[in-house]
DNA sequence: ACCACCCGATTGTTCAACAATATTTAGAAA
DNA sequence: TTTCTAAATATTGTTGAACAATCGGGTGGT
């Protein structure tokens, strides 16, 4: 998907923009579009045509891109222009090395912890599932793990897993899909969701490890294979 | 600590910038500064004589206060300015959620450690105490438990934790340091990493919580006295 | 085929202006 | 004098155009 298909589709969206917060209405255009995959991963964002297509001044729209290089979800070259980051294997590694400190913590050591939304987010994973919808499994796989780190109660620790799923969307993004990646995972949640609310948290942190290397393993392959 | 104070100083490093990334380096100007206290929670950061100072413009200068902003070393209100982050009691609690998942998680489950930096640190907090140096303890200090976190080897996660140790950095210069703080935790340093070394990380772990339990209550105490 | 070099295109940065919003001042009413 | 309202002022938000710096590709020579 390159750059021009997209840009009657965002021209439509920017109209009513309020005055003081430009620069984060084009970032969060922005985000939008790549994390729904229509920029790529590689994907040149070049100043000219982003700028006459969302409204914005060039120097606002290096606001919204320093925004998203911030996020990572942009690569900034410099001299050469800001592209959708293309995650590399070491990414891929990273990404699971910080998901296997934040989650498993989450499980073993979070204070008063609400399972809703984890009940919630399986519960859309099934429907998605018998639906045969790949994304709706998708999406609701990442709000289970992203409502385990919101266990925790942190802002913080929940916004750099957001942060992290976003990252992974890419991933996802850059390799063609196997329509069957997500499905067997939305058990794997549910043995980890009975553990923990059995009271067992070291057992459930246990699993949710290992379920993240099978992950990691999983997605290393077919990178390898992209 | 006013802003008209530091001018001149500032302006005295504005000399060689290089192409291509002049915000990056007007934002690590204001970081430093802030971080050394020369710039004090609430001060304001008026855009006009900050441009002057720096020699650049001011479209560049806001791309470094987004970039601050972001770290949360400096608080936009539109239309208003930014302003040096002047952390509030929650902040502090939320600070020390995150230290208190972050810091337990590497201890406990990190591969191979490499526990150098740590013995480091503790040997510079110990110069620094006999020497009286009340900023070489802190420093020290941080950097003890920057090294923790590092030990998890993921690069998110240790830049995360030095985030929250530079808003730490903006709690202590909000009230009045109390010269006796630091140094009774630097024994307490000692004995975690002891006990860490001989393997027992949970034991460890549990004894960096209830460090981190003990230093939010004393914190917290102080910023209600201020 | 290979290399140095120039040219055009794009990014990086500045400047000056205007719009939008806050703050301050001044004046009118009580 | 005090208080409230409203115009004047200052500051931030955003734009557009200009110029400098850098990169990539093409050109020509060997």
């Amino acid at each position: 998907m390159t750059l021009d298909e997209i840009l009657p589709d965002l021209r439509r969206q920017s109209a009513d923009v309020r005055h003081a917060e430009t620069g984060l209405w084009a970032a969060s255009m922005l985000r939008e579009r790549i994390s729904a995959g229509q920029l790529a991963p590689g994907a040149k964002l070049s100043e000219e045509p982003l700028c006459e297509v969302l409204g914005v001044s060039r120097n606002t729209l290096r606001e919204a891109f320093a925004t998203l290089a911030r996020e990572r979800v942009v690569t900034r070259i410099p001299n050469r222009g800001v592209f959708v980051t293309r995650p590399t294997a070491d990414d891929i590694r990273e990404i699971y090395r910080v998901r296997r400190f934040l989650e498993p913590a989450a499980l073993a050591w979070s204070i008063e912890p609400k399972t809703d939304a984890l009940h919630a987010a399986i519960a859309r994973a099934r429907v998605a599932r018998r639906a045969g919808s790949v994304p709706g499994m998708a999406s609701a796989n990442q709000d289970f793990h992203a409502a385990i780190v919101a266990l925790t109660g942190s802002e913080r620790l929940t916004q750099q897993m957001t942060q992290v799923l976003a990252e992974m969307r890419l991933v996802f993004h850059s390799m063609e899909d196997d329509p069957l990646f997500h499905a067997p995972y939305i058990d794997d949640n549910a043995v980890i969701l009975d553990t923990f609310e059995a009271g067992e948290r070291a057992a459930a942190a246990a699993l949710l490890v290992d379920y993240l290397h099978g992950a990691e393993q999983q997605l290393l392959a077919a990178h390898a294979r992209a």
